[in-house]
Formats: structure tokens, C-alpha cells, sequence
DNA sequence: TTAAAAATAGCAAATATTGGCTATAGCCAT
DNA sequence: ATGGCTATAGCCAATATTTGCTATTTTTAA
């Protein structure tokens, strides 16, 4: 890559994006090409047989969604750096990305002068991250790849009667049910509820047996 | 984490360790505390009790290898930030070292100033990573996702609106937060549980929300 | 273009949950 | 044997949920 980096942008925030295009024109060895507000537009460009060397995509656009367009540029133009440039960071988007295949994910919340190292990355083979993601990933990435071992780690300190509580909650079970359920009181099972939300973080039933399925608790 | 980071080398070589410790403590906010040669002799120490906030570990250590060292740290002090510093780059020692619960993954190749960034993206619950690390994580990444079994089937006949309910339910939001989130009232909310409780077979929303993680439906 | 399905909104009442407290009995470890 | 943790049990008030209905608008499909 000798030669100066040819980067489009697809953003919907005027204001973001021409801050973006005068951050990377105004580096060397890049030049920001194109600017579309829209996905629709850029993969109209795309069809005319012009493309960048690095993409810079928002997810959170309108009309189509950001991974959409990144599926259709992926299968069309695979040689594509493709970058995610959003606000959102949760791990579900970001799996999404991924697995379709972006090169990169760039939070908003950070410096724009990271954008700059990112195109230079890119380019250059590499998948530009910021570091909170990255570190999202590395715990998708385990979590898929350890499919078989205990999970032991972080049981967030519940007791074992707190654990059992727990199931019954996630069977749908009513707090006086699970008291009959455990022969006890279910001024108990509120009292155990109360000190697992503590415990999990969290403040309503609903939020307590989502996290304990999806940390293997229970 | 207001107060000085504490970090530890294990590293052999001892010119290069040096070297980073100098990095390190030169820098602000953190310290370069303990230096080791052997990964046992970090082991040893740890069992003592003391613990920094974060470990650069080799993994081309003679003895104990570094990834050995790795699932013993990291068994016994979950919260250590691990961060991998090595020569290799090869995809299977990342995948490894991943599984394995590494927070961070820097070949030896780049600046040793990226060392004290790494150092505070560590701390601060972010995965350090150098972009060709990244790249290939990534794409381990998603050829692994392409191999996993994609349960789609029975999705109990939700309707999308449906899903998006039971998604927030599931993050712990209660009805009324559902409604402000999604701009409806409270009512609409009401009647969506109604009706994905009897597509779902349940009648409790700690029941749906364990149904609905556990078939995979959000 | 009509009919079906989905999303929206509402009323009302019975029941459940949440969180502020207090308090006792058993167990375990220093 | 004293203190800490767990499990148990209770009271009370403010909210939230569930479930019985009806009904309008919007979207989708035939």
C-alpha cells in the first residue's frame, strides 16, 4: 500500500461525518473519497465498479441497517476493509459485525484521532478495535470456544439455597410457590430474592434469572 | 482505580524485561513491582497473597510454559488482568492463550511504548491487543461461528415487536421501562407479554425470559 | 381491495413484587 | 465464646404484574 488510502464514509450525522472526512484527509497517505448518509447510496457507487480501499460504516443508520449494507459489500467486494464506527457496544451488534465479517469496530465515544491509526491498520491488514471491545470479543470468543468445561469462576457469591431459589424462579415459578415448593415461608423466598438481586446486581426478577442463565449460574 | 497500578513481568530474557520495567515504571500511575524469570516463581508468590492488578506473561518461559501459567493464574485469581506478551503470532498460541482467559495479546515486534497503553487499557477492563492479533482473533472468530450449529426452527410464532419486548424484559426493565424505551404505552406493553406469554406456554415473565434464553429465541 | 394479522391503547380488579425495616436460630471459625 | 454468615420469619407501603375484557389503527397478505 504505497500509495494513498482511499476511504469512504457511511454515517447519517452530518456533523460527525465531515469531522471524520476532514480528520482523514487532513492525515497523510489517506484521503477520505465519498461521503454517503446513506447505505442504499453507497452500494449504488459500490455497483459502479469504484471502491475504497477502507469503508468506514455506522450501523445505527437509517433505511437500511448498517449490517445489512456490511453483508452486501462483504459478499460483493470482499477485499473491503470494513470498519463499524458506532455508539453501540453491546456484545450482540458486535458478534453480528463480526461474524459478517467487518474488519474493525470503533466505538464513538473515542478520540477521533483514533480513526486515522484505524484506516492505517486496516489497510494494512490489521482489525483496528478499541480496547473495550476488544475485550468483548476475546469474551464471546471463550465463551463460544469452551462449550464443554464447568463453569465454575463467578457464581457472584450466591448460596446454594440462593441458587435453588433462583431455578425455581427461572421455572416461572411465583415467589409462593417456590415457598411451598421449599416448605418455608415466602417472607423467606423475598428475603432470599432480595439478597440474590444484591448479589447479581440487578432489580427485578426478570433481570436476576436472565443473568443467571446467561452466566451458567444455573 | 485511583491509585497506581501495579504490574508484574514474567519474562526470560532478561534485557527485555528490563527494558519494560523501565517502560513502565518511568510512566505515570502505575509501577513495575515484581520481575520474574520463571512463571513458578510468580506462582509462588501469588500463593503468598499478594497480587498486582496486572501480569505480562511470556509464553516462550523455560519450564512451566506461559500457557500453563496462564490456567493457574487465572483459576486462582480471576481477576488479574493477564496480558500475553510473546514472539509467536501464531493463530493457534492466541487461540490458546484466549481460551485460557488472557485479556490482552502483544507481540514483542511493536513499540514498547504500546506497553504502558496496554498497560491502562488492562486496568481499565479493555483487551490490549495489536491489530494483527486483532485481525486474527477476528478471524478465528468468525470461521468458528460459522461452524456452530444455528438454532433457528421454532421460534413460537414472536412476532419482531414480540422479541424486542421480551429482549428488554430480559435486561431487567420493567413494563413501564419497556414503554419509555420504545416510545408506547404502557398498555401496549401489557399486551405483548399477554401474548407472548400464551406463545410461549408460560404464564410469569420470569418463565418467559428463561424460556426465551434458553431455546434461543433472544 | 379486502381480510387477516400485528401493533397500538384502554379499563378494572386481584394478586405479586420490591424494598424499607427488625429479629431469631444454627453453624463455623478464630 | 464472640462475631460473622446463612436461613429463617415477619410487618408495611408503594409499585408492578397478570388477566379478564374491548377497540382502533397500521401493516401485510391474499
Amino acid at each position: 500500500m504505497s500509495e494513498s488510502i482511499k476511504v469512504w464514509l457511511i454515517e447519517d450525522s452530518e456533523i460527525y461525518r465531515k469531522g471524520l472526512a476532514r480528520a482523514i484527509s487532513t492525515a497523510e497517505h489517506m484521503y477520505c473519497e465519498k461521503q454517503f448518509n446513506k447505505a442504499e447510496d453507497a452500494l449504488t457507487e459500490l455497483k459502479t465498479g469504484q471502491k475504497p480501499d477502507v469503508i468506514f460504516l455506522d450501523v445505527g443508520l437509517p433505511g437500511m441497517s448498517g449490517l445489512e449494507a456490511l453483508e452486501i459489500i462483504r459478499k460483493s467486494n470482499p477485499e473491503i476493509h470494513v470498519v463499524i464506527l458506532t455508539v453501540f457496544d453491546d456484545s450482540d451488534k458486535i458478534f453480528k459485525a463480526i461474524c459478517l465479517g467487518a474488519r474493525g469496530y470503533l466505538l464513538k465515544t473515542g478520540p477521533m484521532n483514533t480513526v486515522v491509526e484505524a484506516v492505517i491498520q486496516a489497510a494494512d491488514g490489521g482489525a483496528p478495535m478499541t480496547p473495550d471491545v476488544a475485550s468483548r470479543v476475546l469474551t464471546l470468543f471463550s465463551d463460544m470456544a469452551e462449550s464443554q468445561p464447568v463453569k465454575e469462576e463467578n457464581d457472584y457469591g450466591l448460596t446454594v439455597r440462593e441458587k435453588e431459589v433462583l431455578e425455581l424462579l427461572a421455572d416461572g415459578l411465583l415467589s409462593k410457590e417456590i415457598a411451598d415448593r421449599l416448605s418455608i415461608s415466602a417472607h423467606t423466598i423475598t428475603n432470599h430474592l432480595r439478597n440474590i438481586y444484591t448479589k447479581l446486581h440487578v432489580n427485578t426478577n426478570t433481570g436476576a434469572v436472565a443473568k443467571a442463565i446467561r452466566e451458567g449460574l444455573i
